[in-house]
DNA sequence: CAGGTTTTCCTATCACCATTCGGACTTTAC
DNA sequence: GTAAAGTCCGAATGGTGATAGGAAAACCTG
């Protein structure tokens, strides 16, 4: 028979099996009742507890919602296509818009955590902010690599992406009507890019 | 001496006079505190009354809401450059962008409440909706005038704007970097609309 | 001006919310 | 076995929006 892990570790991974539980029932509560619904209570109720004894785990119901946060980001970090990208602007464009307005209308909640700061008195703790804005950075890395520098252009690009997310998210989803609206915002930057930048062409092979 | 109105309409004023200043006072709250910081506690405190007097003049906070999503939609019907567009293209998209995220770095919390849903529970009324619904059918019109007639365009007009004003409210104000932004972005849909539509010209004189 | 009616505003109360405190009970450490 | 640490709960606090019922004021009508 195995030595098993010291037994310090078992409630350690206990305790971390039962934050786990706390915020999937939280996300279970913000996709159904919206994000500010999310109450101690029915949290609570829905893993077999008191109030209180949620801050066993959590410093406060902020403090979930930073964890949700970290969740979030990290979840953002993972659907970024990287491994996808083929080196043609064009197609490198719109699957970028693509992956992240598809990211963003998959769950309303996250996104209204992540990219809209609604949530009354909840700023994400550096730690949580970090995991995002890495993100970020990436994708303004992918971008200096066609050539786009300038940053009014980056901003320009991120506008774009914020403004076609919130497009998304405001009509019914389903349909393709959307995928062909990224298309063209990408065949619009794609234009911004070959008329103010200099390295950017229509089939640079800048990627990774 | 003229013979003053019937006293039924002094109290009907005196009544309007009280809903407005307790939305005046519900605003100074949005701007300060945050549009969901709003009680009627801190309300009641602000016009010298109780929590359970609003209740006199509105049914519930969501009306209070309601109320407020009314005015700032009027505000922004009242905020469109009709009398300024010249009927050059460039010079109207350019304003038409200007005047929107203007208008939306003007107040956050009233941005907020009209172009992000975010308070729990509450949904403009069909009255308060068609103010607002009144003024982006104007500028849709407008757009028409240029060319712009496909309903992706006008939904791409539309992610853009958005997208700038999110992009402006994110950064901190002043400055003209977000001028020159919009003007970048004014540029790019230009090129967009003459290579997707027929009608549109850079000189155009479709105004009014 | 006297009557009844409507409007306004209040106190008291309820249900729900996040949070704190202190104690009981269980698990782990030595 | 005993001390320490972790877990969970009942009770209580102060905040929220909302309702009920009553007192006072304003108003209209005879």
């Amino acid at each position: 028979m195995v030595i098993g892990k010291p037994v310090r570790d078992r409630r350690a991974e206990r305790h971390e099996a039962t934050k786990e539980e706390i915020l999937d029932a939280a996300w279970d509560i913000a996709r159904t009742e919206g994000l500010a619904a999310v109450s101690l209570r029915d949290i609570a109720t829905r893993v077999g507890m008191r109030p209180p004894s949620l801050y066993t785990y959590f410093d406060s119901k902020l403090a979930i919602y930073d964890a949700m946060f970290a969740q979030g980001a990290q979840q953002f970090a993972d659907a970024e296509p990287w491994d996808e990208l083929t080196g043609d602007v064009r197609h490198d464009l719109a699957l970028m818009f693509r992956t992240f307005i598809g990211f963003c209308a998959e769950d309303q909640a996250r996104y209204q955590l992540l990219f809209q700061r609604t949530i009354p008195g909840f700023e994400p703790s550096p730690e949580s902010f970090a995991i995002s804005q890495a993100s970020l950075g990436r994708v303004v890395e992918q971008l200096e690599r066609y050539g786009v520098t300038d940053p009014r252009s980056i901003d320009l690009f991120t506008a774009l992406g914020t403004g076609l997310a919130s497009q998304q998210l405001s009509n019914e989803p389903g349909g393709d009507r959307w995928i062909r609206l990224i298309d063209d915002a990408t065949e619009m930057y794609l234009h911004h890019m070959e008329t103010t930048n200099q390295r950017a062409t229509a089939k640079g092979r800048a990627a990774r």
